[in-house]
This record gives structure tokens, C-alpha cells and sequence, in this order.
RNA sequence: GGGCGCGUAGCUCAACUGGCAGAGCAAUGGACUCUUAAUCCAUAGGUUGAAGGUUCGAUUCCUUCCGCGCUCACCA
């Protein structure tokens, strides 16, 4: 079994190690002489100015006088029987009196946030892992070795205390500190206590400041976490293996995705790598292994842009399930996101940059193929079969305002049909969809997805949806290509478009064909990006506040 | 990569048309035993992102560079 960590898990009070006593929180000051004063580790100090470097400097010095009075600044072994969130549970709104007649004897430890300090009393907020409880501390109940000790905390470090509860006259919660001491001396300050981190870089780059200066950010993050082990729990409980496959790829394994992979190189083996674009691919391979219900949730890494919605490295979840169709997945998505958004928002409707969301299945289906051809003034059937379609593209092109989307649309009109009637629908259709409600886009044309099986009433069309929310494409899915011969055929398709200069056509993958012709049972599968879904139960505006370290360029 | 915007004390922000770089918080010293951004007195803290140019004089105007944000393209 694990050895437990400190400050991990569920610690409850008077939990301890089977064999070890209980490390005590707050040990009388030691008589022993005072462990040697650190150097300052960064004597130069480069990155700070003057005025920091004064702070640092005072800090560095109350570190040592914390030495004399025999308390180690960096101490370890302690660890609070409590958390400020019990003392809240315990005592709710009990009047002075009430907990006057139980006040306990409480052990908590965490960060100050705020001091305020009268002399001989003060006023100090401590929070830890379950939120902030306030400690009050005056000499005369303390004693005068604990309040020498107090008078050298700065906001920014971590303490201990102990002793009973109680209610302030202006009726906050209280630990009122019998017992005090430093466990940790924060020798860099805190960022400006009422606005707090408003430099968004800083942010990203010192995230751990972040964590502690802006309120809702530690929330963010325990909603991915939860977003995540629901997600979890939800395909566990319907049969599905959670499988890890490779993320380093060789190249003829880097498809799935259309995108541009990242280089790397392995040295031993002189071996030429690229980062996985996708998982679908060794996904499927476990299909035919008759892993018929396998998920991965792992980091993809695609070589694009960066922006509001892209992040170099993100977090997709992607399952197969073997003798199922797009349909079934449909109906599993509609249930998928209602749970995640009751389990991580506590309800079904989510508010995403003010626009209310019902995520309440069933979500409206519109069709690609419809509404591309619409726009462009054509029957479905004449778009497909290309009947007039470079003179309706040339008239969209016309009277389309927007200059990009004009653009688009000429440099698709050299394209296939369905190629063309997705670039339609993107710049006429997707605009147009519900913003109230999740919607399906459906009936995309076959040449748009190499990996997808023809559907049999159409083999122009495949049976795959993408579900959009907000604006952002969250989910993607098809009913899965099993037939190798059409598989190989559609990579050579891909090898030719590479050929003629597409960057983002996949590689022939021999060895995949080599699985298919093993046979595949008739399979469908779905990829979901975790941090657009987060973005969206979190009220996120961008995907580097759902991701702790986001990429960002070196600071020169 | 293109367009727009931003960069001033540790943090959050001022500084009119080019004319002595300021405030609050944080810090340091002092007073204060029920505070909630505690209060009061005092002190200290600056290569105005970097380099160059125009000017008697540049935080301010110009050029280049660096970084970030938004946006467009690419993309999920």
C-alpha cells in the first residue's frame, strides 16, 4: 500500500501511520543552537528590482532570527489535524456562547493571506486546502515565546495554529491560537492583496501565484478534475478499457488528425519521431485486438497556431465501441454532457460568457450537406454530384462581404465537392447555429473524412457528427471505415493530396491496414477535446485558463 | 505570419499639447489586545520593456527589436 503523503488525500483528524507517533504540529521552541544561517541561493538577485530585493532581504533576515529562537523556516514533520473548512462544518452558525461550550482544541496549518495587527493581538488569514479560516493571536493567551515568533510572519508564509473556537464580536469564525509557530518563510512577497495578478502573462508563467492571488482559479481546476474522473466513471460504468497508447509516434504512425506534428528524435535508436497528432489509430488496432470497449484520455500535440481556443497540447478523450453506430454515440454524447454538466456545475444549464447553455439532450442535427448547399443557392443532390458548383462558389465569393471568408471560398473552389461544401457550411452554416442549446452538424461528404465508413445509402456521405457548443467544435465521431481495401485506398488518397503539397494529409499507415484486414467489428468511435468541455463548465473565455501551464514563448 | 492594442516602483495604476516621474497596496521603523482592503505617524523604493533617432529638454513624438493580449490565417 502507498504511504500516505502529507497533505494528500483525505486526511481526517487524528490519522496517522500505523507504528509512527503523531508528528506534533507546533513543538516547544528548541534550546538547541540555531541551525547555521543559509547563504541566499541567488545572491545576484537579477530578476529583481530594487525595492523587491530590499523585501527579500528584510525576509532572509527574519528567516534567521527565526533560527534563534530555534524554529526551523523550513521545517518539516508536522502536520494539522484539521482543516479550516471542519471548524466550519462543526460550528456553522452557532452563536459565541454555543461554541463557547465546545470549542475544541483545533490544529490547522496554511498560507497567510492578510495580517492585521494591533501590537499585541492581530488577526491573521490562513488558508489551506479546503478554504480560509480566520487565527487570532494575542499575547497573553499565546505566550511570549509564540508571539516573538508571530512578530516575524509576513503575509505569504505558511503557519500553524492551535486552540478552540470561537466567534469574533463582528461574528466571524475564529481560532483563537494557544499554541503558534512558522512552518515555512515565504522570502518573496505576494502580489498586491485587492487587485490581485491582473498581468495575465504572469499568470500563466507563475501559476502558483495565480493559485494563490486570484480567487476562482483553484476552482477552475477542480472542476477539470472533476470533469475528468466523471468522465471517467462514466465510460467505466459502461463497459469501456481505459487503455494508454503511445504518444511518441514513428512516422508512418503520426495520422488520425489532420494537423501538423512536432519532430523529435530518439538517440539511442537514431530513430526520427514525431509527437501523436491522435489516438484513433492504435485505438482501433485495440479493436481488433477485441478490446471492443477501449478509451483513452492523453495529450495530443498538434505543431499549429496559438489562440483563444488552441493550445499546442491538449487533453483529448477519444473510445471506440465495437457494433455501434454514430447514432448510438450520438445519444451517448447527449448523455455525457448533461452528466458533466450536472456533475461539475450541479446542474444541466450552463452559462458560457453569458449566453445560457441547456445541455438537456436531444440536441437539434443539422445538415452539412443542407445547409452548405443552401448557401451556395444549389440542391443537395447537384452540390454533391459538383453540378454548377464552381459558378454558385464563384457567386458566393462575390457577395460575401467578409474578405477572408471570400478568400476561402475561391481557394475551395479548386477542391472536391464535399471539400467545397464543407468550406460552405463553415463560413455560411456554423455561424447560424443555435447558441442556446449543443447542435450536431451531420451528413459530412466522405472526402473530408479519410478515416470514416461510406454510408450505404450515399456513399458520398459518411455517417459521422461533429458536436458544436458555444461556437467551438467539442466532439467529433463516426461510424468507423472496417473495409481495409477502401481504408488503403483512401491513404493512398492522402499520400497523393501530401504529394501535392496538403501538410496536414496523413501518412500511409501499412501496419493499420494490416489490422483491418484481421478483421474489425463494425465500430464506432468519437474524439472529445477535455479543454474546450472545461472551458465551457467552467465560464472560461480562453483555453489557457483551463490548462495550469499553457505554452507561451521563452522570455528573452 | 498579417492587423490592432499594451508594457511606468514588488503589485494595481496616474502623469493635460514634449517641461521637476506620482498615488494606493506591499515593505521598513513607531503607536495600538475584536480586525475584515484595519487605522494613525514617519521612512525607503524608478535604467518609464530594450536599443537608436528628433529635440534645449522624451514616460510622451519617430524607427527597430523583445514580450504579452485581442484578431485574422492554420487548427480541434
Amino acid at each position: 500500500m502507498a504511504r500516505p503523503r502529507r497533505g494528500e488525500g483525505q486526511h481526517l483528524p487524528g490519522d496517522r501511520l500505523p507504528g509512527l507517533p503523531a508528528a506534533r504540529l507546533i513543538a516547544a521552541p528548541s534550546h538547541r543552537p540555531p541551525p547555521p544561517h543559509m547563504s541566499d541561493p541567488t545572491p545576484d538577485r537579477a530578476d529583481l528590482g530594487a525595492a523587491e530585493r530590499e523585501i527579500v532581504r528584510a525576509r532572509l533576515a527574519k528567516a534567521d532570527a527565526l533560527r534563534a529562537l530555534g524554529v526551523h523556516p523550513y521545517g518539516n514533520g508536522a502536520a494539522p489535524r484539521h482543516l479550516a473548512a471542519e471548524l466550519v462544518a462543526r460550528y456553522r452558525d452557532a452563536p459565541v456562547e454555543a461554541i463557547a461550550a465546545d470549542p475544541g482544541d483545533w490544529s490547522i496549518a496554511g498560507r497567510v493571506l492578510a495580517l492585521r495587527s494591533f501590537g499585541k493581538a492581530a488577526f491573521l488569514q490562513l488558508e489551506d486546502r479546503s478554504g480560509t479560516l480566520q487565527v487570532w493571536i494575542r499575547r497573553d493567551r499565546v505566550g511570549e515565546a509564540a508571539f516573538e515568533i508571530f512578530r516575524l510572519v509576513d503575509v505569504g508564509d505558511i503557519v500553524a495554529a492551535e486552540g478552540p473556537a470561537t466567534r469574533t464580536r463582528a461574528g466571524e469564525l475564529t481560532l483563537e491560537a494557544l499554541r503558534f509557530t512558522v512552518l515555512t518563510k515565504a522570502v518573496r512577497p505576494l502580489p498586491e492583496k485587492w487587485h490581485g495578478l491582473a498581468d495575465v502573462e504572469q499568470r500563466y508563467r507563475q501559476r502558483y501565484l495565480d493559485l494563490i492571488a486570484t480567487p476562482g482559479v483553484k476552482e477552475v481546476f477542480r472542476r477539470r478534475a472533476r470533469l475528468v474522473s466523471t468522465l471517467r466513471r462514466f465510460l467505466d460504468d459502461r463497459g469501456f478499457l481505459e487503455v494508454e497508447t503511445p504518444t511518441l509516434h514513428k512516422p508512418e504512425e503520426a495520422g488520425g488528425a489532420a494537423a501538423r506534428p512536432f519532430q523529435t528524435h530518439h538517440n539511442a535508436l537514431d530513430l526520427d519521431l514525431k509527437l501523436r497528432i491522435a489516438t484513433e489509430l492504435h485505438l482501433k488496432r485495440l479493436v481488433v485486438g477485441g478490446l471492443d470497449r477501449v478509451y483513452e484520455i492523453g495529450r495530443i500535440f498538434r505543431n499549429e497556431g496559438i489562440d483563444r481556443r488552441h493550445n499546442p497540447e491538449f487533453t483529448s478523450v477519444e473510445f471506440y465501441q465495437a457494433y455501434a453506430t454514430d447514432r448510438d454515440l450520438m445519444a451517448l454524447t447527449e448523455e455525457l454532457l448533461r452528466t458533466l454538466a450536472v456533475e461539475v456545475t450541479g446542474g444541466p444549464v450552463v452559462t458560457y460568457q453569458g449566453q445560457a447553455i441547456d445541455l438537456t439532450p436531444p440536441y437539434p442535427r443539422v445538415s452539412m450537406l443542407a445547409e452548405g448547399a443552401r448557401a451556395l443557392g444549389l440542391s443537395p443532390e447537384d452540390a454533391l454530384a459538383g453540378r454548377g458548383l464552381a459558378e454558385a462558389v464563384a457567386r458566393a465569393a462575390a457577395r460575401e462581404n467578409d474578405a477572408e471568408g471570400a478568400w476561402k471560398l475561391e481557394q475551395a473552389a479548386r477542391r472536391s465537392p464535399g471539400e467545397i461544401l464543407a468550406v460552405a457550411f463553415e463560413i455560411f452554416g456554423e455561424p447560424a447555429l443555435p447558441r442556446d442549446r449543443p447542435a450536431f452538424v451531420v451528413d459530412f461528404p466522405v472526402e473530408t473524412s479519410p478515416l470514416s465508413r461510406p454510408r450505404d445509402a450515399d456513399p458520398r456521405l459518411v455517417d459521422r457528427f461533429e458536436l458544436f457548443v458555444a461556437g467551438m467544435e467539442v466532439a467529433n465521431a463516426f461510424s468507423e471505415l472496417n473495409d481495409p481495401a477502401d481504408q488503403r485506398a483512401r491513404f493512398e488518397a492522402q499520400v497523393r493530396a501530401r504529394a501535392a503539397g496538403d501538410e496536414e494529409a496523413m501518412p500511409y499507415d501499412e501496419d493499420f491496414v494490416r489490422a483491418l484486414e484481421q478483421g474489425m467489428p463494425p465500430t464506432a468511435g468519437e474524439g472529445i477535446g477535455i479543454d474546450r468541455l472545461t472551458m465551457l463548465l467552467t465560464d472560461s473565455p480562453s483555453i489557457r485558463d483551463v490548462i495550469l501551464f499553457p505554452l507561451l514563448r521563452t522570455r528573452a
